[in-house]
RNA sequence: UGGCUUAUGGUGUAACUGGCAACACGUCUGGUUUUGGUCCAGAAGAGUCUAGGUUCGAGCCCUAGUAAGCCAACCA
């Protein structure tokens, strides 16, 4: 019954218009066509995304196929990984196809081409025909083997086909344009010589056909209604139309249908990188250790971190579809993920930097099996064991030796809870001969134990801390992992190397304590290690190792809180705080206020004026001056900026042609609350 | 000096044939809570790149600018 309608991206619209146009939604069929050269990364899931998404959407085959038209690059490796990705993402293909298998085909249009007089062979080296192709500025030249007779083409594509030839003495190229606007048009390549090994037809041909003349024709044998791809190849559309309505000639009983390319942006993430190449580079440097390392944006690298299926579609989804250029903030990525594992991950303790906890008062040797709900969040998740005793682990950071009233965790002399056990006080500290606290004394209150109803465990302690007990706790190795890179694009610059952007400390490895239930933990389960955040089983654990991965944190509004309360001490200097603090400069909130102003009724009115000629005594000409280039319409703005304006020159600011400019625009404006501000001041 | 594409809060995406600029993330309040998590309630943040034009009315249509991205591999 839900009418709601979602509204649809451009695709989807173009497919709705086809559809109404009546192409018949049995004709529909899309295609994911990954080259195999490398791994799958989390820019690639959107295009996995769109294509199969649209599958699912309009119950449409999807074919999975592999663009492997360079022996030289390509393996059967990668075949294997990104099958094993897509299929992991939880996506069906109809068929699994190579456009290798389409050779033949490809290979027999190209004779008729030449038959045609539509290809030609040249045999130039590389650079000569360069040059001759010419810039996007200026138009290409003719080759002089432009006009070779077709008996002679047809004898040297016959030869290089046998392989006559050494690499790169001739090449196939299509006759079309040389003065085109769109270089691609310039009699571009089909095939060159490769005397290589290929991956699936082996050494059965020694000339391989180029992606432009690939890739459109295996859409089209495969009668791929919408073939979807990035941006950048929004100027190949031209050539993929080209060889299309050629080939669709001699083909047009066979395959009645003409594929449809359209381009939609691709995704970008902040701190990372998407290229293949410099992946790959991170992988050969030594800087992470292999394609699957948790830092990776690889697919396989978020799989073996924690991240699940659902997660990453939900995060595809969510971005959108559109032709702009954008950057997604990992920050998404990251909701996604917590979001799912919220609702399915257990709850379990583990403490990554511990410190000794005694309670004083609890009986020596004494040990207590403690019921512990392993997700609140769902019901059938049950109830497990934890063992308590009179020594455990906290985290060091949970404890202070004295606080101030915002701070939830223990301190001497304050109550807090341990989670699932007992209500504590914080007593005494013993440190070492540096000062470091190696102990924490405390007495415990022997009726608060969760769960049992007794008045003393319903009071309301402020804080609750997660703990292991220390007898019974297992030790287990945690990797902790921050952004690869500083820059949150790193690749972006110009004149810097991405490399420069590397962060050293994108790996952290910490020996932990863990409550011994973990111990029946399976490689890639996933946990939530309370107040801590999520975490999974590293492929790495051994029977007697256990090995953890940081998915992501939990949210964690006490620690902005606390970098906000540091930033904000009295020693901190008023005038830099203004720069990283929620305080604004008053520049902007002039800003804000003039946006409203003319909205406003009189009396407000006035109140903002003198409001902003208040704040215009901390406003520099520097900061006012950029507003004199606000859009006309910004009424509101402007009158701000000339009220500003007033109090400056009052100050004693010299006028400059800027400023005479400025007040002149707005003594010739039709809005008469501009026009007084600036006969105030004229 | 060319061609193509794009321009909406900090980020991403909407706004059906012109009609109160919406949703998500992020940020900030407050409430609930045996996780400073979750959940609940709320707030701030955009005059839709600029200047003109058409219109009762423009983010959307028209004109001219500006800015950004892509295009010169025998890569895909």
């Amino acid at each position: 019954m839900s009418e709601e309608k979602k509204s649809l991206n451009f695709i989807e619209q173009i497919i709705e218009e086809d559809l109404a146009n009546g192409i018949g939604k049995n004709n529909l069929r899309f295609r994911f066509p990954p080259e195999p050269n490398g791994y799958l990364h989390i820019g690639h899931t959107k295009a996995i995304g769109i294509s199969f998404g649209l599958g699912e959407k309009y119950n449409a085959p999807v074919n999975l196929r592999f663009d492997d038209t360079n022996p030289a690059k390509e393996e059967q490796e990668y075949v294997d990984a990104i099958k094993e990705d897509i299929t992991w993402l939880g996506y069906k293909w109809d068929k699994e196809l190579y456009s290798s298998d389409y050779f033949q085909q490809l290979y027999d249009w190209s004779i008729q081409f030449i038959k045609e007089g539509k290809a030609y062979v040249d045999s130039q080296s590389s650079e000569a025909m360069a040059e001759q192709k010419g810039t996007p500025t200026q138009p290409g030249v003719d080759s002089p083997y432009r006009n070779r007779s077709v008996e002679e083409n047809l004898d040297l594509f016959n030869r290089m086909k046998n392989g006559e030839f050494d690499e790169g003495a001739h090449i196939l190229r299509a006759k079309i344009d040389m003065k085109h606007p769109n270089m691609l048009m310039r009699d571009p390549i089909m095939y060159r010589i490769l005397k290589k090994h290929h991956h699936r037809t082996g050494d059965a041909w020694c000339i391989y056909p180029m992606y432009d003349w690939t890739h459109g024709e295996s859409d089209y044998i495969e009668q791929i209604s919408h073939s979807l791809c990035s941006l950048e190849f929004k100027p190949h559309r031209e050539l993929y139309n080209w060889f299309k309505n050629q080939v669709y000639d001699y083909s047009k009983n066979d395959y009645p249908m003409l594929p449809k390319q359209r381009e939609f942006a691709r995704l970008n993430l902040s701190y990372t990188i998407m290229s293949k190449r410099k992946l790959l580079q991170l992988v050969e440097e030594g800087i992470v250790k292999g394609w699957d390392d948790p830092r990776m944006p690889t697919i396989s690298g978020l799989r073996r971190r924690g991240y699940t299926p659902a997660a990453i579609r939900k995060f595809v989804e969510t971005v959108g579809v559109a032709k702009r250029d954008n950057v997604i903030d990992v920050s998404l990525l990251e909701f996604c993920i917590r979001e799912d594992l919220n609702k399915t991950a257990p709850r379990v303790m583990a403490v990554l930097d511990p410190v000794k906890l005694v309670i004083t008062n609890y009986p020596e040797g004494k040990e207590e099996w403690l019921e512990a709900e392993n997700n609140q969040e769902d019901e059938d998740a049950g109830f497990r064991k934890v063992p308590f005793s009179k020594e455990l682990y906290i985290e060091r950071d949970d404890f202070k030796e004295e606080a101030n009233s915002k701070y939830f965790r223990l301190s001497l002399g304050k109550e807090v809870r341990l989670k699932n056990a007992y209500i504590i006080k914080g007593e005494s500290v013993v440190k070492d001969v540096n000062g470091n606290i190696s102990e924490i004394h405390c007495t415990y209150d022997a009726d608060s134990l969760s769960g049992t109803g007794t008045e003393a465990s319903l009071r309301k302690v402020k804080g609750t801390l997660h703990w292991v007990s220390i007898k019974h706790a297992k030790k287990a190795e945690v990797r902790e992992y921050d952004r690869l890179f500083m820059d949150e694009a790193p690749d972006s610059h110009q004149d810097i190397d991405f490399m420069e952007f590397i962060n050293p400390n994108s790996l952290k490895i910490v020996d932990a304590f863990v409550e011994p239930s973990l111990l029946d933990a399976k490689i890639g389960d996933r946990f939530q290690f309370q107040r801590l955040g999520y975490f999974s089983v590293d492929k790495d654990t051994t029977s007697n190792h256990l090995i953890f991965n940081k998915i992501v944190g939990l949210r964690d509004t006490w620690s902005k809180q606390e970098a906000i309360q540091e930033t904000n001490k009295p020693s901190a200097k008023v005038n830099q705080s203004q720069q990283n603090l929620p305080q604004r400069k008053a520049i902007d909130i002039i800003q804000q206020l003039g946006k409203k102003y003319t909205n406003l009724p009189e009396d407000k009115q006035l109140k903002t004026k003198t409001e902003i000629q208040e704040l215009a005594e901390n406003v520099t000409y520097e900061e006012l001056s950029p507003l004199f280039a606000i859009a006309t319409k910004k009424v509101g703005t402007r009158i701000a900026a000339m009220i500003t304006l007033g109090v400056l020159l009052n100050k004693g600011l010299q006028k400059t042609p800027e400023i005479n400019e400025f007040i002149q625009k707005a003594l010739d404006d039709s809005d008469p609350l501009l026009r007084a501000e600036a006969e105030a001041i004229k």
